[in-house]
RNA sequence: GCGGUUGUGGUGAAGCGGUUAACACUCCGGAUUGUGGCUCCGGCAUGCAUGGGUUCGAUCCCCAUCAAUCGCCCCA
């Protein structure tokens, strides 16, 4: 057990982390062009701060949460998302009072207790941006749009843009309220699940695997019929605003977010062949979080993406990616005396920026020579007795295999010449 | 939280209730004196996820635990 990480936690060894690189850089990198600026928040907070802004009644707080008493007595909470966060450091740090439309995105480690499998772990790592202060539709837009260049800057293809309303505190009620009615009657026709979301979230019914293709779900109602005439204009807007941008996407009236703060639009990014978990990217409208959290009352949009489900989306399609450090020269050092001119050597090289290993190991110079020609140097460095005497060394292209004894000064030329 | 499948060395893996646990790759050593990439030779699991049990005997049977994986749920 010692040596094995905790259930649905992952090591991200050396030979991935040219894979993180690559996303990391992209997503600073669109950002950037995008206005968004990076913010770090703790990696817990208060508990309450969860309960409030996710909403108690939610899987995720009610049984995802990684929550513990700290020494102090207190509640603390690992995140399990990151815009709960974002909006408690929006308001701590008063960042409403620079501008009116603050635009920010996060990277980190969350932490959900869930079961895991392929696609999902209990600490994972997203990438996400809120835009906060503005209700205006054009900045939905922008976010959804960000998500989607962003997913496809990484080479990613059959991405499926899913977006939808899921009204506001206004017109959301009615809508909630007329689902019950029509389910009121066929509950006994749902499945156990459905019994328990007629309750709790009705909305979830219709996207339910084994009853969505029921005949009666034809006639439930939909929420385009009930919106009020804010949230159907906004919801036009943002149609509108993604056509203009050539942004492909399909308007899914069963497309509900799980997380309690959402208003008006809704979107998830899907990348089918990642199985049970296909969704790379969620997000929407949150309007009445910031109120909710204690500030005044504040619209906002954001999303966030999964890193380690990009990952697997980007090996689906080959797209792996390692920028091998390549050496210039490898020492090969035979003998105490040669190790210790080797040495100096090799820091002095290094010092003047040229990547040099050496072996430690005083393995035979057969065994050195493999090794050197394992590392992909450009050159091997002989140093035995004979060039420690003359203060020379012996420099072997090992590509062509052609070799000369060099002092360490013709060396560094050779060397930049190379570089 | 529920259900299915799986778990053999650094890796990919074969294997059977009974004793040297195949094979390939990697790795290590060697093929005369200080030289790699090819070739050849040799070495590398007292151990078959862990802990119990059944049995004269278990890696192969049973149970539990842990983990991975797939699906449900949920979500990124």
């Amino acid at each position: 057990m010692l040596t094995n990480a905790p259930r649905g936690t992952k090591d991200v060894l050396p030979n991935q982390i040219d894979n993180w690189i690559f996303i990391e850089n992209k997503i600073r990198n669109i950002c950037k062009r995008y206005g968004y600026e990076e913010i770090r928040t703790p990696i817990f907070e208060h508990t309450e701060l969860f309960q409030r802004g996710i909403g108690e009644g939610t899987d995720v707080v009610d049984k995802e949460m990684y929550t513990f008493q700290d020494r102090g007595g207190r509640s603390i909470t690992l995140r399990p998302e990151n815009t709960a966060s974002v909006v408690r450091a929006y308001l701590q740090n008063k960042l409403f009072a620079d501008k009116s439309l603050v635009k920010l995105f996060y990277t980190g480690s969350m932490f959900r207790y869930d079961r895991p499998q392929a696609g999902r772990l209990r600490q994972f790592h997203q990438f996400g941006v809120e835009a906060l202060g503005e209700e205006n539709p054009a900045v939905d837009a922008e976010v959804i749009i960000l998500a989607v260049d962003f997913l496809k800057s990484l080479g990613l293809n059959d991405l499926k843009l899913k977006i939808n309303t899921v009204g506001c505190p206004k017109c959301r009620p009615v809508y909630r309220q007329k689902l019950q009615h029509f389910f009121s009657d066929k509950l006994d026709e749902l499945c156990q699940d459905c019994q328990t979301r007629f309750n709790k979230n009705p909305l979830r019914i219709l996207d339910c695997k084994t009853d969505s293709n029921k005949e009666f779900m034809a006639d439930a109602p939909k929420i385009k019929d009930c919106l009020c005439d804010d949230c159907r204009e906004h919801f036009l807007k943002v149609q509108e605003l993604l056509n203009a941008a050539d942004v492909d996407f399909v308007v899914d009236e069963r497309l509900v977010r799980g997380l309690d703060y959402y208003t008006k639009t809704a979107f998830e990014i899907q990348y089918q062949p990642l199985g049970a978990q296909s969704a790379v990217a969620g997000g929407g409208r949150y309007d009445g979080l910031i109120e909710e959290i204690g500030g005044s009352p504040t619209p906002a949009v954001g999303f966030a993406a999964g890193i380690e489900r990009i990952l697997v989306a980007l090996d689906l399609q080959g797209l792996t990616h390692s920028t091998d450090n390549k050496l210039d020269a490898f020492i090969v050092a035979v003998g105490s005396e040669a190790e210790i001119f080797a040495f100096n050597l090799m820091i002095k090289l290094r010092r003047e920026g040229f990547n040099v290993a050496m072996n430690f190991a005083k393995r035979s110079m057969k065994a050195q020579m493999k090794q050197a020609g394992k590392s992909n140097a450009q050159y091997a460095l002989i140093i035995g007795d004979d060039e420690v005497k003359n203060d020379v060394v012996t420099l072997k292209n090992l590509s062509n295999s052609e070799q000369e004894t060099v002092n360490v000064e013709k060396l560094l030329n050779t060397l930049n010449k190379q570089s």
